[in-house]
DNA sequence: GACAGGATAAACCGTTCGGTTCAGCCCGAT
DNA sequence: ATCGGGCTGAACCGAACGGTTTATCCTGTC
């Protein structure tokens, strides 16, 4: 019964990631103490240092961890979904719903303010998140599917209209901290404005 | 002549407040140091603390002057433009260029990223921000010139859906630190493509 | 030229930081 | 029973932090 995949070398690498993350994305780089880390962490300072050589290490090795984790879903509900305008709606709600979830927001705010010091951060969370969901739905936009209901000639041109979009009030207001995470209805309503714009300009006249 | 008028109380006033306001939105709250605020303001520690109690009270008054000072002009171009069509990539343009600006940026950055710590900061570049922006956009929407060439039920729904499209992937590319400050003929190309999607809903039929 | 008050450099305080060290504990393998 | 490596808690280091103090300097005023 040895059959734990997690055997990497030390038991508490684990741990110590998850403690750091919480703290980290709590606090950001400076504010986060290694002291306050290991607290978090159930962990000795010693157990931290004998993973990561130092400070800045370990937040890099937390971030690119997390960056990685996000993932911009919504593709795999807008391949079954009966017609082009639900699909529409299912993505815009799904990316509004994720730009204002707590766990989201955390990440983009400590890679935005360290992004100065550490300039390689900002670019892997554009490059893991809006990047990507501009490829996924532009991606989407080219399935024959959307080509047959959308008046679309350049699929990377609508995505970014379609983003811009979903890049609503509620997400600058939730960035800095103005309001809690909305509810489903409220998501709802801006996702339902955004699909209307786009489709005032993109559906096609029959 | 003694007409100076920055003769408040003590010649450094000034300067602490220049040093501190460079310092601040260059390192963020957590990463200046107040040695580092007085060496680039010139100015002695011992004077420093004189006009200010904290760091945390320097902090306040910095930033609040920089978000009071943050002004959304591109209203005044609006109402000498000969169409409204013109008027609106005029607002579009300034819009775009003002969330690309190094300054702003900076102010954005310091903001979200001490969010956390001064939850009133946040509400507070919102206000004097994104919201002020809002509401000069709607009252726009509501005189007779925009009423006439566009259709429009309501301004405030409308001003919102105009300045998401203004939210371009260039802002999200610099808050993240992946692009330099674009150019005018870039600003314009996003300027004419949100201004484009806008009229498609919004343009009246004639 | 005496005075007053803003400004100065530098030393200093206590605290906290990132990081190291060490003696000992725990526990599975032999 | 013993061994060894992961882990512990706590002490410790030098440096930097925010903040204070002091003795001195500078400058405009009467």
């Amino acid at each position: 019964m040895n059959a734990d995949p997690q055997i990497k070398k030390g038991r508490k690498y684990g741990q110590v990631i998850a403690g750091a993350r919480e703290v980290f994305l709590r606090e950001g780089f400076e504010g986060a103490s290694v002291d306050a880390i290991a607290r978090d962490a159930g962990v000795s300072k010693a157990t931290l240092y004998s993973y990561f050589p130092d400070k800045e290490s370990l937040f890099h090795a937390v971030l690119n961890g997390v960056c990685n984790l996000q993932r911009t879903e919504g593709l795999g509900v807008a391949l079954n979904a009966t017609d082009v305008p639900s699909a529409l709606r299912h993505i815009a709600r799904a990316m509004i719903t994720n730009q204002c979830s707590e766990s989201n927001l955390a990440l983009f705010r400590v890679c935005v303010g360290e992004t100065q010091r550490f300039p390689e951060l900002g670019r892997q969370f554009y490059e893991t998140g809006p990047a990507e969901g501009l490829r996924q739905l532009a991606g989407y936009f080219r399935s024959p599917a959307a080509q047959e209901a959308l008046d679309i000639v350049d699929p990377d041109a609508a995505a970014d209209i379609f983003v811009r979009l979903c890049r609503t009030n509620l997400m600058i207001q939730r960035v800095l901290g103005v309001i809690d995470e909305p509810d489903e209805e409220t998501v709802a309503a801006e996702a339902e404005a955004a699909v209307e714009i786009f489709l005032a300009r993109f559906a096609r006249r029959d």
